[in-house]
DNA sequence: CTGTTAGCGCGTTCAT
DNA sequence: ATGAACGCGCTAACAG
């Protein structure tokens, strides 16, 4: 590895000649110009970083700390992350907590260690201690997808409880009166918000509480399944099925495959999350869809941003509508 | 941001002896012991990773280059090189090239700039001047899914030969007498050595050249869609297609859907790739799989190899065999 | 077992 | 327009 010195040796001037030529700050003439950059060029000279970091306190690296990049509404987000990074010079690394809190600790802290110039947090869990001890080290943090109660902090998030009160207002419009939700991890905001969704929309249509029957569980394929299981065992059998996130969906829609439970004929299906056009032939499913491209791509701006220009702006939250896309997963009843 | 300096001061010993105690190296009592652990939790001391990478010359980071990790192919085998690298302490740098040269080369210099310890690399151009590069500047590199004729590296890959003959010689059983390849971007060898894989089958059942024709494209749905459409202008018309990535195949279905011709009743189709049983309801295409996560693991585990214990190994070429699964998308004619 | 010295590669500060 | 000196935070090498 050369460094600056053995360019600066070969050209014939001081290191921080060739510093400034190479960084193009402050004077240098043409020729240490020409003569440096030759040098660099037959010495192959690539600059440290590391070292340049630790002297400036900026690496230009973010941290994006999420669930699962193998779910493809994490995958649209990271998509977006790393292009809006990579267009402000900034590189990004990435980290699958699988909502485990000691995965994301440990993430978070090799993070700090790295001094990244800031990080993208999906929260494992709704509660402020991971923010507030991010930025008790001085680093800039967002928080994508989850609200987080007691932190202050910019917060950029799909709006649940509007597309969870969208898909039950279709349903019930539908004529459907037993709705069974099938939901994530309590301790996760969106879970909650696409429950309390659902229950205004209820509620909005004057009905009782009772034609709502809940479920909490995990958001993913197997979790779906279980719960789509339980759902069809109640009495009286729910007609219209909501399924919080993606996985859950596909997991109900292959249990409900498994019983003979035909949708849309016997049980109308709707979810939350559309999956990406690119890997469906054929959409069939109701959704919510949440633009997780332009919410990753929004929260690396924010951030970006405070890392850029840090002036004590206040924190902001920025709320993206979700969309209704109704195919063919229900029907009237 | 606390030092170690100042931990040291606090518990009233040298910076080193702070050293040793959190890294647990060389000697130290029990009361220094102590001493420094209070002093370091006290003060929230966060060590700087930067520093002692300079001091090292080790970042405990590797750069992970594929083309897209929107395709759910290189997000398996992305999840494959974090879980992996996690597992022995290094993080993982994300970077798409949408095949792009350009992007690639920019890529790979700040990678080098920021002293990464490996690179897993999915050359955008099965040459190897990327490789070359990498190596000349003492960074250790994994080939992932590609071959790079010309260059002394470690690769990582699928067999693109044996998957696409298995295919073919599963049409062929079937009757089929028109095959139509609708393939990658022939800079890229998996598009080349799946369509070598296609002819060698043919070669074997000792069928004439003109039982199949090649189309060359992109490894995307467009590029699917567009080949496809060609496919079943062709006379005398294809009775089966081979797409030669998941992209492709999905583009096809979807041209062939809005095209009125059905799936298997008016034409067959094979794919490469699998998709994740997590994405698929009711898995349906004919494909040759291959074992992303693997792939993703495998070729950490050569890369950390080399990067902890830098012997000269020789190098090593990983094939892994594919599988070929037989759905719902083909019949005989 | 502990501490001093020195230096990793770069860029800021101040002098020339 | 150019350079010398110094320090970012940490640890290897060497004393003690």
């Amino acid at each position: 590895m050369t460094t600056i010195r053995e360019v600066a040796k070969r050209a014939g001037v001081a290191p921080i000649t060739v510093s400034r030529v190479l960084n193009n700050s402050g004077y240098f003439s043409q020729e240490s110009k020409d003569r440096v950059e030759a040098a660099a060029a037959e010495l192959h000279y690539v600059p440290n970083l590391l070292a340049r970091s630790l002297r400036s306190n900026r690496t230009q690296t973010l941290g994006l700390v999420l669930s699962d990049i193998t779910n493809p509404f994490w995958t649209t987000v990271a998509r977006g992350v790393e292009d809006a990074a990579s267009e402000q010079g900034f590189t990004v690394i990435l980290c699958n907590t699988d909502e485990k809190e000691r995965k994301q600790a440990e993430y978070l802290a090799v993070l700090l260690r790295k001094r990244v110039d800031g990080i993208l947090l999906v929260p494992a869990r709704s509660t402020p201690e991971a923010v507030k001890m991010i930025q008790k080290q001085g680093v800039q943090v967002v928080v994508v997808d989850r609200r987080v109660p007691g932190a202050e902090v910019d917060v950029v998030r799909g709006s649940s409880t509007q597309g969870a009160a969208e898909l039950v207002k279709y349903l019930l419009a539908l004529g459907h009166r037993q709705v069974a939700i099938l939901s994530g991890p309590e301790r996760v905001s969106t879970a909650q918000e696409r429950v309390n969704g659902c229950q205004q929309a209820l509620a909005a249509a004057q009905l009782p509480a009772a034609a709502m029957t809940v479920l909490y569980g995990e958001f993913t394929v197997e979790s779906g399944d279980t719960m789509a299981r339980q759902a069809v065992a109640l009495t009286p059998r729910p007609t219209a099925l909501f399924a919080a996130n993606n996985f859950i969906a596909i997991g109900a829609l292959k249990a409900l495959r498994e019983l003979g439970v035909r949708v849309p004929e016997d049980i109308s299906v709707v979810g939350f999350d559309d999956l990406p056009a690119s890997l469906v032939v054929d959409p069939f499913l109701t959704v919510a869809a949440q633009p997780a491209y332009q919410m990753g791509q929004c929260a690396t701006e924010l951030l970006l941003q405070r890392i850029i220009a840090p002036e004590a702006t206040p924190y902001r939250e920025v709320v993206l509508p979700t969309q209704l896309i109704v195919r063919q997963s229900c029907r009237a009843v």
